[in-house]
This record gives C-alpha cells, structure tokens and sequence, in this order.
DNA sequence: GCGTCCAGGTCTACC
DNA sequence: GGTAGACCTGGACGC
C-alpha cells in the first residue's frame, strides 16, 4: 500500500465541518466520518479505475489528505484526485454574493459567521442523481440500505489485503456496472424496488454517451432549462429535482418532501400545516438564492449545539 | 412470528 | 392543469 500525503488549501470563508455535515451526503458511502477520529473519509475512483482511499482533516487552512493506493500515483492522478475532493468539498464555489446577501438580513448574518452554505457532493453528478433518486418516496434507513447495498454489492473493493475479513471500502459503482446490473437483480439484492427500472435506464443512457450528467455541474444553460432537463430524468420529480439543483449551484427550487415542510410548518407557523405556495412566497424574497437561505433556515438548528461533534 | 397499516415522492392515466 | 391510484420498502403495531 502506497500513501500520498498533501494539503488543500480553501478560501477564508470555508468551514470543513460545516460542509461535511451540510446534509445527509456525508452519512452514505462512500463517504464516511469518524467522530472518534475526527476525520472525514472517501474512496475515490479516477478515470482509470485506481482506487484512492482518501483520510481528511481539518486544518486552520483548509484539510490534509492522507490517501492510500495500490500503487504509486503519478501527477496526473494526484492532481485527478485533488480535483476531485476539491469538487466534493465546493472549493470552486465562490460564496462571496451568498455572504453578502446574508450579511443584510438580520435572520442570516449567522450564515457567514459560520461558514456555512457549501453542500457537499458527490465526486460525479451521476452519482448524486443515483442517491438522490434513492432518496425518494422512502425513509432515511432504507437510502441507507440502498445505498450501501450499491457499493458493496456493485462497487469494487478496495484494501484487497484484508479480503472480506472487515475494513473493506467500496466504491460507488460506474454507470456501466449499474448498467450491467438486472432489474431483478436490483429489485432483490439491492432494494430499490419500484425506482430499480429508473436506475437501470439512467445508467444505460450515461454509460452509452446519450446523457452527459457529468456537464451540467458547467452548463451554461438557463436555470429554468436545466431544471427541466434533470426532472426529464426518470424518477426525478419536484423534489428531487430540486435538490439536485443545490448540489449543481443553482439555488432558485426548495427541493420540498416531507422532513421540511414539517420543519417550516414548526419553524414559521406553529407547527399549522400551509401549502407549498405559501412556503414559496416566504422566501420568493431571496431571488436566486431562495434555495440556500431556505435550506439553511430548515437546518439553522444543527449549527446551534456545539459543532460538529 | 405473522399480518396489517402507514409514510415516503413520482409516474401514469384520467378528467 | 389537477387528481387518484399504484409502486415498494422498512418499521410500528396488534395479535
């Protein structure tokens, strides 16, 4: 096993911890935290199908990483992994106009204080699409399941030294090994039930090249349009969609399901139930960042305790 | 241990 | 454009 050591510097108003746990992402592999330890974790995969296990902490500057592989890396794939945890992590996101905006309103100026507002993502769109949609229509336990049961069971396996006697990591599978899969197969050992044909079909067409997932992370398209074309996704709906939205940048959709609109129902209306439209114009205010200051308000109260362990 | 009911988004058919 | 019903699973609950 060979280790790779090297630090990520970020901007000032970056906070590791605050992007980690900015939603339930860091929970699912394969990603990982060690509240022992106090490290975050990712196996990565790079276009050549080298398995990196990466080991993060937080430093005053950014993070170090500590990575392992099966073998020397060379600076290509240095740099392939750095980008990729840079992309995770929302280093390219410039937070600057968010901040500012924050900074006027009494309710948010906590926003820039902390640090917050970075949602992590996945290395890869398709791999946020994938969890996204196992998301849906389930509870938190049974993404978990789901999730897990992708990598370990169509994943490839790293640390083959210890050969299924514990420790073993799992990456999140390619397109073309989701792709590979049946739908029975999908549906029994898997668990994802009636979404299995929406995985299936997602991953034919981005394993055969007729969707480019990966491209809307620098699509220049409008943000209506873009919109459109992730709900075209079969199994992407209004929330999904608009989740999904967030992790590309684009902040204009509440991404709406059950856990928020009971969060807003408590925070905003005595716990009276409103319709989604009354949820819309509460913060239709915001503009382009209605998305951001949305999830923020439903999630303020993660930050109140101390943070993050 | 077994059966029943419910919660959780999206799709499709229908009006 | 709006709505009802089906989809599938895990968990809670009653027996």
């Amino acid at each position: 096993m060979y280790t790779t050591k090297f630090s990520v510097s970020a901007p000032r108003n970056f906070s590791f911890w605050r992007t980690v746990f900015s939603h339930g992402w860091c929970s699912l592999p394969p990603f990982k935290v060690d509240k022992e330890r106090h490290t975050f974790e990712r196996l990565l995969e790079l276009r050549d199908g080298t398995l990196v296990h990466c080991v993060m902490r937080e430093t005053s500057t950014g993070f170090r990483v500590q990575a392992q592989s099966g073998k020397p890396l060379g600076d290509s794939q240095k740099k392939e992994m750095r980008d990729q945890l840079r992309a995770c992590m929302r280093l390219g996101d410039d937070m600057a106009p968010f901040y500012a905006e924050a900074r006027k309103q009494k309710p948010f100026r906590w926003v820039p204080r902390l640090g917050a507002g970075r949602m992590l993502r996945a290395p890869t769109v398709f791999e946020d699409v994938v969890k996204m949609i196992c998301t849906t229509n389930c509870s938190w336990a049974l993404t978990e399941i789901t999730v897990e049961n992708l990598t370990t069971k169509l994943g490839k396996q790293f640390n083959p030294a210890v050969d299924g006697a514990g420790g073993a990591e799992y990456s999140f599978p390619t397109p073309t090994a989701l792709a590979s899969a049946t739908e029975k197969f999908l549906r029994k050992e898997i668990r994802s039930g009636y979404r299995s044909p929406y995985l299936l079909e997602l991953a034919e067409n981005v394993a055969s090249g007729k969707r480019n997932l990966e491209s809307w992370r620098t699509s220049t398209l409008p943000t209506e349009e873009l919109f459109k074309e992730v709900r075209s996704v079969k199994g992407m709906g209004d929330y999904a969609a608009g989740n999904i939205m967030r992790l590309l940048g684009r902040y204009d959709y509440l991404g709406l399901d059950s856990w928020v609109r009971a969060q807003y129902y408590t925070l905003h209306k005595q716990g009276r139930k409103v319709g989604d439209k009354t949820i819309e114009r509460h913060y239709a205010p915001h503009g382009k960042w209605k998305g951001l200051f949305f999830w923020l308000d439903m999630t303020k109260s993660w930050y109140n305790h101390q943070f993050p362990f």
